[in-house]
RNA sequence: GCUGGUGUAGCUCAAUCGGUAGAGCAGCUGAUUUGUAAUCAGCAGGUCGCGGGUUCGAUUCCCAUCACCAGCUCCA
């Protein structure tokens, strides 16, 4: 007879086998009632689930993560099964649970309009009213791909035929409506009561853009109406942080038709990327990098030769003077093998560490472009280190800790890590490629960074590490990255003299910290919602009188903080300090200077922070030794 | 590149079921010399993304195109 032991240890003695849902019930009718499945001996299982032995069991309710995991899942079925009610003829494919919510793609004659949402949202209504249980059944695989192909769902038959005939296969169904499912889903349409669709896309079959495109609808789902309500007012507040929106009111760059895909940057906005540069210069100076500039405009040859020309060519710009055609360099690689060969090279020379802030152009798809984070020019903070292959883990490693510094002195603590392994179609011998995987996992593993393999996503001339950063809304963008290359120094002729005389050709490590310099910035305005830290920030004070008799000595403040190099601005309009605080409040100004007759007569400043605190009065000698502390810890 | 949506004043947004558009903020002018997030008054501001078509007449309808937004695909 089963002993069912719950989360506190506590153990229940039943004298037949019973379902999880018995359980809850047996402890309380309130916990029945909130129980949406259950995780026995760790496995997360529908309600419904008979346990005949001694388990390990934890009743899972919409308080818990998994629970919202379950909710999401069902109410993916939930809204397929009201496309089913209302346009018979849309096929279903899949439905999964992604961050917040679900979606699930179905094909139709037809893309869904907004008109088509608000129908299919109501009659998810409808179907949570009519409390239909949720069932579950098992198949084998080939009765499964007949039951959908009667139903005539294509998709769904070609799905399950790409499964090995001898595994079985759950269905649940509620009503009218039964999808293949691997499960647990909520025992009940009625307990899916807080969803909300959000949009529609298209998407295409199995992720292949040689496919069909189907229709995909986005929802969100939660435990109850609060939460939903919490988290559209979450996404509220994220979208005010969009750099783009942003960079409007701030006055920080533009873009417009004339140049898709490239930044004009304003003043206030290049103070800010000239910030970024700068202090990535110094970082690679004290790390021992050398920085080089290479042409903007190289023949095409150059490209052939590199292997670019071939895998990327659609997207390189061109231009073409006196016969002779040109790639606007994509990137800066070759062109930094070619001061690498300047010179025979020893073995003493390595490693050799060439740095750029190198602007590229690539002729990126319309489609995506996405104001900082995906432009068509950029300025890459590139580097190349050349090494021996005996180099790769140590450069690997400094490299790391490297970017980790920088990572910190920008704010960002979350960094996602993915290493990439050898893709079918490579170069280089399967012992170099051991050696190199084996370098960037040990280089990450020493560190104790928790990291995500992809196997095959590795460029075909070598493996790599990426480190990405999110946006305001959670999308996720690739910025840091070290590549080992084993092709490119021989296709382009770089070579050492080793040791004993012989010639080697060096391994190549392409890496940057940023990646994009204005993708980085993107992220950057995003994380701060466009309060820069004073360091960054592209104007850090601003004098204000209160009166014109005041004048004079918020001239002289001004001088002095002018002088000592801060970006410093005055403002002596004949507006009330009231109007004026709001405008440059709004304006993100970290510190004001309020100048008015106390002040005068004291010879002090009164200062107010960008979040509205009034600091007090200070001498300008030691306001000037806070804002210098503020910028050397770059808070 | 693909699917869908959007494009009106410097900005944020209205309106016109086909009869050439309106508000707030910003701007300009004047008054106001002001103590911690909007002082008052007046003025000016737009070939309604670009190009065609239908029409007596198009910002509105149709076609094409560009850009942007969301997602997909891609990303050296």
């Amino acid at each position: 007879m089963p002993v069912i032991t719950l989360p506190d240890g506590s153990k229940r003695e039943f004298d037949n086998a019973v379902t999880v849902m018995e359980v809850a019930q047996s402890i309380g009718s309130g916990l029945a009632k909130a129980t949406l499945a259950g995780r026995v001996n760790g496995e997360l299982l529908d309600a419904s689930t008979l346990i005949t032995d001694d388990v390990a069991l934890q009743i899972i309710t919409a308080k818990d993560a998994d629970g919202i995991e379950v909710i999401r899942h069902s109410t993916a079925h939930l809204l397929a099964q009201a496309v089913k009610h209302i346009f018979p003829d849309a096929q279903v494919t899949i439905g999964p649970v992604i961050e917040n919510g679900f979606y699930y793609d179905f094909s139709y004659e037809r893309p869904f309009t907004p008109e088509d949402i608000k129908k299919i949202e109501k009659e998810m209504q409808r179907i949570v009213a009519g409390n239909l249980e949720i069932t579950r059944s098992i198949l084998s695989r080939d009765a499964a791909v007949k039951f959908f192909r009667d139903l005539g769902e294509e998709y769904k038959a070609e799905i399950i035929e790409s499964i090995p005939a001898d595994q079985e296969l759950s269905l649940y169904t509620q009503g009218d409506f039964t999808d293949l499912c691997r499960g647990p889903h909520v025992p009940s349409t009625s307990k899916l009561k807080a969803f909300k669709l959000m949009k529609i896309a298209g998407a295409y079959w199995r992720g292949n853009s040689d496919n069909e495109m189907l229709q995909r609808i986005y929802g969100t789902a939660w435990a109850d109406k609060k939460d939903l309500k919490a988290y559209l007012h979450r996404l509220e507040e994220a979208e005010k942080r969009d750099h783009r929106k942003l960079a409007k009111t701030l006055n920080f760059f533009h873009m417009q038709e004339e140049a898709p895909g490239m930044v004009f940057w304003h003043e206030k906005g290049w103070t800010i990327y000239q910030q970024v540069e700068q202090y990535i210069r110094e970082k690679l100076r004290s790390h021992g990098y050398g920085e080089v500039r290479t042409p903007q405009v190289v023949d095409k040859s150059l490209w052939e030769k590199s292997g670019h020309w071939d895998k990327f060519g659609d997207m390189i710009f061109t231009t073409h003077s006196e016969h002779r055609d040109y790639a606007i360099k994509p990137m800066n690689c070759p062109c930094h093998v070619q001061i690498y060969n300047q010179g025979l090279k020893s073995y003493k020379d390595l490693p050799l560490r060439l740095a750029e802030f190198g602007s590229c152009h690539r002729n990126e798809p319309s489609g995506t472009l996405h104001g900082l984070m995906r432009v068509r020019n950029f300025v890459q903070d590139d580097a190349h280190i050349f090494c021996a292959e005996n180099q790769i883990q140590d450069e690997v490693s400094s490299f790391i800790d490297l970017l980790f510094e920088v990572y910190r002195d920008f704010g960002f603590n979350e960094v996602l890590i993915k290493l990439s392994t050898r893709p079918e179609k490579r170069v280089g011998s399967d012992a170099v490629w051991d050696k190199a995987e084996k370098a960037l996992e040990l280089a990450l593993d020493n560190k104790g960074l928790d990291w995500e393999l992809q196997p095959g996503e590795g460029a075909f001339y070598g493996p790599k590490i990426e480190f990405s950063l999110k946006d305001c809304l959670e999308r996720v963008w690739q910025c840091g990255t070290i590549q080992v290359d084993f092709s490119m120094p021989g296709r382009l002729e770089a070579s050492y003299v080793a040791e004993d005389g012989s010639k080697q050709v060096p391994v190549m490590l392409h890496r940057a910290i940023l990646g994009s310099l204005e993708r980085f910035i993107g992220i950057l305005i995003e994380q701060h919602a466009g309060t820069m830290p004073v360091w960054l920030s592209p104007e850090q004070v601003v004098v204000l009188n209160i009166a014109s008799r005041h004048d004079d000595y918020a001239e002289q403040v001004y001088a002095q903080l002018h002088q000592q190099g801060f970006r410093a601005k005055i403002d002596l309009r004949n507006e009330k300090i009231g109007f004026k605080i709001r405008e440059h409040s709004m304006q993100r100004i970290p510190y004001l200077l309020i100048i008015g007759d106390k002040e005068l007569e004291e010879k002090t400043v009164t200062v107010r922070s960008q979040n509205g605190d009034d600091l007090g009065s200070f001498s300008v000698g030691s306001f000037i030794e806070r804002l210098n502390d503020e910028i050397q810890c770059r808070k």
